[in-house]
DNA sequence: ATCAAGTCTGAAACTTGTTCTAGATTAGCG
DNA sequence: CGCTAATCTAGAACAAGTTTCAGACTTGAT
């Protein structure tokens, strides 16, 4: 195994080890990012704010983030991996995989609820991304598939219960998307998230082994 | 029924009629979006140069669209609108409804390839878009659904049905935005599409009456 | 044809993301 | 400690979306 191909525990690549200064520069970012979003959403969180919250120069902001959305792509980042944690603490209760994942998705649709303008500027920042943020958000897709995984309890998934994870992540996606903007009713995103996690069953090669 | 409330042909609302002066620079305008968006996306697509392009004020380019995801997003409905008659020409062949749809979209797939750019900002600015664009985006979202229930030879959808097309819309913008970015290939996002419009089946009533 | 109301133009100004620069500070090393 | 390279800071500068405004032009009604 080359030693350049190896990850951290996050699954972020160790390029650089940080300082335990510059560590704590990237949390104050971090924190600051989180907040000012949770205020006012994609929008309230400008550049110059950030980094004056955090006690950095601008300059620097843009050398641990390169733009607003890599900025928000990582504070999505940071808050998932809290979302993992919580939600393995008390795993869903359902019968079939499919009303597991259901669960669990409305379980962290709730947790977004409690702060739409900070969902509302990560799940923006994410759709938003272009090509140069590929790797981040990337990393946010496989963490996002490893909770689904989680919650359906398969360890080894056919390539066909594969193709239907990343369906039901981009019906979660967008049906983000569409309640944030006001375009559907919570009760409409359950129905669907609800619907398109039948696609587990219907793709689950035996109920249990 | 409320004099208000009436729509044009398009489904758009008929607030103050045009003359045809204004029709005009309204066609020009959206034709330069067009050409702008089909050379670089997103960026290329300027209201500066869209205003020069076509021959109109910055302030009434404005005037028109009131912001440029507002602009983007009215070319997706112009666009929209051509689409659905080409695919009108030549239905689909498939033998279930799940097939039909799955080759419509995958058909459509292949025409937003030919000018990925332009799809690109399409796509970016309707998942970009806030609340202040509701409307517009519901409308092409209500444009998608006629093209789909389209495929499927539905009448009478029941709302196990309909949920199924939101889902299926949901994976189509998301699956577009993930081969936009680089993120999947286009055979992934053709397994994708098959996969979630198995729930078309899933969800049907009985095969045919 | 004329007037009032509404629309369009051109240009400047403002906002916020991003880049650049010169000098101060820090980290790692001999 | 003292050096060097890397990093950080403050602030100016630039880019593109958006707003504003005074004056010219159109439109519709009389």
């Amino acid at each position: 195994m080359p030693v350049e191909a190896k990850l951290e525990a996050t699954g972020r690549p160790a390029s650089p080890p940080l300082t335990e200064r510059q560590e704590a520069r990237r949390r104050r970012i971090l924190h600051a990012s989180a907040q000012l979003a949770s205020r006012g959403g994609f929008d309230a969180v400008q550049m110059r704010e950030v980094a004056e919250s955090s006690q950095v120069a601008l300059g620097t902001l843009y050398r641990y983030f390169p733009s607003k959305v890599h900025l928000l792509v990582a504070t999505m980042q940071d808050q998932l991996e809290h979302m993992h944690g919580t939600l393995r603490k008390k795993p869903p209760q359902g019968e079939t995989a499919a009303e597991r994942v259901a669960e669990t998705l409305m379980r962290a649709f709730r947790a977004l609820q409690r702060e739409p303008h900070l969902a509302d500027a990560m799940v923006r920042a994410l759709t938003f991304a272009d090509r140069s943020v590929s790797p981040e958000v990337d990393q946010v897709s496989r963490q996002t598939t490893v909770i689904i995984l989680d919650a359906m309890g398969q360890e080894n998934p056919t390539s066909e219960q594969l193709s239907a994870v990343r369906v039901i992540e981009h019906t979660w996606h967008s049906a983000l998307i569409t309640w944030l903007s006001g375009r559907a009713s919570i009760a409409q995103v359950k129905i669907d998230i609800e619907t398109v996690c039948r696609l587990i069953d219907l793709t689950a090669p035996q109920n249990k082994p």
